[in-house]
DNA sequence: TCAAGCCATGGACGCCATCGACCTGCGCCT
DNA sequence: AGGCGCAGGTCGATGGCGTCCATGGCTTGA
């Protein structure tokens, strides 16, 4: 992991379509070269996959809410994360400090379908309550932010 | 947008760096057509970019945390945005309902690079209070959910 | 019923991904 | 100190792919 993967990872992360040609041109590579590497950042887990990033209005995704999980004490929190991966509209699921266990960032539909899926999580075994705030528009998301040599 | 469109999307999501041949033969139709489809998502807006997903700790990023803005009475919302977008730490930004005008989605090396961040938001004009919380880990994030025709 | 526009098809061409062979610089072992 | 081995690079070739174009069918609207 050295200056040119930084780079190229940059770049990725700018537009995950890029040729390999292209990417050897802006880091001053062969293409085989930026090949080799970029395979070899991909079977080391530092590149995790290629999204498309998408309007979520256009494909029936327009309500996005936070929602916030206190357990239950004794709960078995294994428990509660495995009910919660099953649950498609949510979309990332952090594991945080403090009195809400679990932070969840969650896609749906209508009001009405996020109305049933909170219900849903509040019926989970382990999970005491919830707190949800929705958002009213979301000025931007997942805007990559330059990598450093990690020390 | 009819159901092929909502499968490529769907395919885009999964593998962003998928060719359109491949995208051809998991939709059934020629290469061209599936161009041509695509680069209609991509200019009607739709399609937003296409980014790597990197592994945050190995790019120097370990820090994950929430932040949660309260704003002034009688402060400018645009001019507390504008501030805060100028701020490449803070890869998500939605507008939400309730006490906690902004929620931020943050990402830094280390704590004491938090704390200058908090720090700095905190003396921003317009910000009453902020209240943050820090993700011990990250279960999962930006999951992609099958997109449905929107009704 | 006819016309027009949109969209998929298939072919052609040039670029790109990818493989193999060779080279070079560095670290290690003798 | 010198030689060996390896990691990682360039170069060249080839096969597949992206991309443009002309053609033809289907659907829509008058």
């Amino acid at each position: 992991m050295d200056a040119i993967d930084l780079r190229l990872i940059d770049l990725l992360r700018d537009n995950a379509r890029s040729s390999y040609a292209e990417l050897a041109r802006q880091v001053g590579l062969s293409a085989p070269a930026v090949h080799e590497r970029v395979g070899k950042l991909e079977t080391a887990g530092t590149i995790r996959a290629y999204r498309a990033e998408v309007e979520p209005e256009t494909i029936g995704l327009g309500v996005t809410a936070l929602i916030g999980i206190i357990e239950d004490s004794g709960a078995d929190t294994d428990d509660v994360l495995a009910a919660l991966r099953v649950m498609p509209e949510i979309e990332s699921c952090h594991f945080m400090a403090g009195v809400e266990s679990y932070q969840l960032t969650v896609r749906v539909g209508t009001i009405a379908e996020l109305e049933q899926l909170i219900v849903r999580i509040n019926r989970t075994p382990g999970v005491a309550s919830t707190r949800t705030a929705i958002a009213l528009s979301t000025k931007w998301e997942n805007r990559p932010q330059p990598g450093r040599e990690v020390a």
